[in-house]
DNA sequence: CAAATAATTAAACACCTGTTCATATGTTTG
DNA sequence: CAAACATATGAACAGGTGTTTAATTATTTG
């Protein structure tokens, strides 16, 4: 494999990794339909104010979400159109539901 | 939100959890293109065949790859069709150069 | 300038997670 | 059955991560 192979791998794990928790996922769900203040965000999603802004700055510093100041409040919106169907692409994968028969336990008993 | 809302985003938040680490990422894309035995999935990611059989269990059980046994071997593959889509969408996401001017710092000097 | 609102930041803590090393399980072959 | 190969599992360790609480920095408004 070669380096800059290595590296787009790290990138797109990094994005991944971003969107791999639950708070995270929750504010991008929120910010994905339009630009939205955080004390909204906070409010949609149930999570205090601090830790959205915790979580916004690395969606921010991942390029995922982008951020704009309007007065006293700062909007966050969904950067990219890619994260957009990314999250549809995997919703339909999540809501599929599982065959029957599929991952065997290693033993019958135990 | 939801109760089942809220259970959904967890499940997709462990999907994305489970893209979100460069060896899991990295053992994806090994078997992107077909089925693929432990020990070459190792010898392409570079890592030891414990770590690829351990990051190996958690997609099984997030249903991200499927294991089939031929002979002394086992045989690994994506699950899913939107995997697929999604790694490639992802991938066209990260390779865009970063706009300039963007993701401004605190402060001018500091 | 002081007060109030909105957002960010810092420090600290509890928890989880990836990795390694050693051992065990399963499978074919002599 | 024993040996060899392929994979899986268990225990233990190091480092990272999400969350909270408290304090700080912007921005508007009286």
């Amino acid at each position: 494999m070669t380096a800059t192979a290595q590296q787009e791998l790290a990138s797109l794990a990094e994005v991944f990794h971003l969107m791999g928790d639950p708070s995270r996922l929750s504010i991008l769900m929120a910010v994905l339909e339009g630009a939205r203040p955080v004390a909204e965000i906070a409010a949609a999603t149930g999570l205090s104010a601090s830790l959205v802004s915790h979580h916004l700055r690395l969606l921010r510093a991942g390029r995922l979400v982008r951020a704009e100041r309007r007065g006293k409040q700062v909007f966050y919106t969904v950067d990219d159109a890619h994260i957009r169907s990314v999250l549809t692409d995997m919703a339909e994968h999540v809501a599929e539901p599982a065959p029957a028969g599929r991952v065997p336990r290693a033993k019958a008993g135990a």
